[in-house]
DNA sequence: CCTCACCCCCGCCAAT
DNA sequence: CTATTGGCGGGGGTGA
């Protein structure tokens, strides 16, 4: 199943809901994907639907009706914004996320969704997140899933999760920015208000409310990611946490299941993922800018994590969109 | 592709 | 006693 947001058709999504689903997280799927967006052509086509009957009952006494289905098949993206934690799955949709999940479906859960998907077994061998005030329960309750600390959201292989409230959004806009560039996702993350850039943009990497010793530390990845053209010492990062080398190590490894090191590389994909898509600067400007140094450094990277060279990524995304200036960076 | 100097990362362990 | 810290060093990855 491709990605592409090209002159084909557009992308159905389908928006679960069930009786006391969240409301915040059930508005967050339809103002991301659900609302009309005229500007952008093939936009998502999304609808909000149940399995369990015409009106379901959420918080303060309101009741919600949508479209009852017994069948997720035509969908591309399920979307699962919430689940009350204790509440069964149905046999029938056990049988249908399996299956659309087979049929090689996308399916992202907010907050408490991912414990459908626990529950399925869609998430065995697999990295998961949700909201930190179920994470104790989750981590009982599906011990075959590797839980990320700290994450505010993991996506791979069609499969994402994500914690509370803005993260789910975060998780959204990088499904909008897979689908449709970066410009996109920029514009829809404006349009919701919310800081696309988060202060320099990494601030979402480390969960928000940790005091203290954590707040230097996303500082630090602030403070690279602006100066992600340059070359960056872990040395440097350290010193600049007041941490040790080691003790920087391991809290990096802890609170993002990667190494520094390839962090930064990460970052500098997505500087040049950025550049490639939105601007005509060549690759080797490319590569200076997203602080490789070399472009064939760059292509190493390009084909080691993307399995894709800078160019052929960048015509990827060459589809009559929109066309910025050319763009001057640093 | 290869090669080589350098840098990173993580297990180990002693110290706190 | 356990938990955390941080120095060390080897093996492996990175970059020119």
């Amino acid at each position: 199943m491709s990605k592409s947001s090209k002159s084909e058709k557009p992308i159905k999504v389908a928006i679960l809901t069930t009786a006391k689903v969240a409301l915040f997280e059930l508005g967050c799927a339809v103002e991301l994907f659900a609302m009309p967006r005229l500007e952008f052509d093939n936009w998502y086509q999304s609808e909000v639907v149940t399995f369990e009957g015409d009106k379901q009952l959420a918080a303060g006494g309101l009741s919600i009706s949508s479209r009852l289905i017994d069948s997720l098949y035509g969908y591309h993206t399920l979307v699962i914004p919430s689940w009350p934690v204790e509440q069964a799955v149905s046999k029938q949709l056990i049988d249908q996320l399996n299956e659309f999940n087979e049929r090689g479906g996308r399916i992202i859960t907010f907050c408490s969704g991912a414990f459908v998907l626990g529950k399925v077994g869609l998430l065995d061998n697999r990295k998961a997140t949700t909201h930190w005030r179920y994470a104790e329960q989750f981590k009982k309750q599906f011990a075959h899933s590797h839980y990320i600390e700290n994450s505010l959201y993991v996506f791979a292989d069609n499969i994402g999760c994500s914690a509370g409230s803005s993260a789910a959004i975060d998780l959204g806009i990088e499904v909008i920015r897979q689908d449709f560039g970066y410009e996109v996702a920029n514009h829809v993350a404006r349009r919701l208000v919310i800081a696309a850039h988060r202060s320099g943009g990494q601030s979402q990497y480390v969960e928000a409310p940790i005091p203290k010793s954590n707040r230097n530390f996303s500082k630090v990845l602030d403070w690279a990611v602006e100066n992600i053209n340059q070359k960056i010492d872990v040395g440097i990062l350290a010193s600049k946490a007041h941490m040790s080398r080691r003790t920087f190590d391991r809290q990096f490894r802890k609170s993002l299941d990667m190494s520094p090191k390839e962090w930064i590389i990460k970052q500098r994909l997505k500087r040049a993922k950025e550049l490639l898509e939105s601007t005509k600067i060549g690759i080797e400007r490319v590569s200076y800018c997203a602080g490789f140094e070399t472009s064939e450094n760059m292509r190493h990277h390009f084909r080691k994590n993307l399995q894709i060279s800078p160019i052929r990524y960048r015509r990827q995304f060459k589809s009559g969109t929109t066309h910025s200036s050319s763009g001057a960076c640093v």
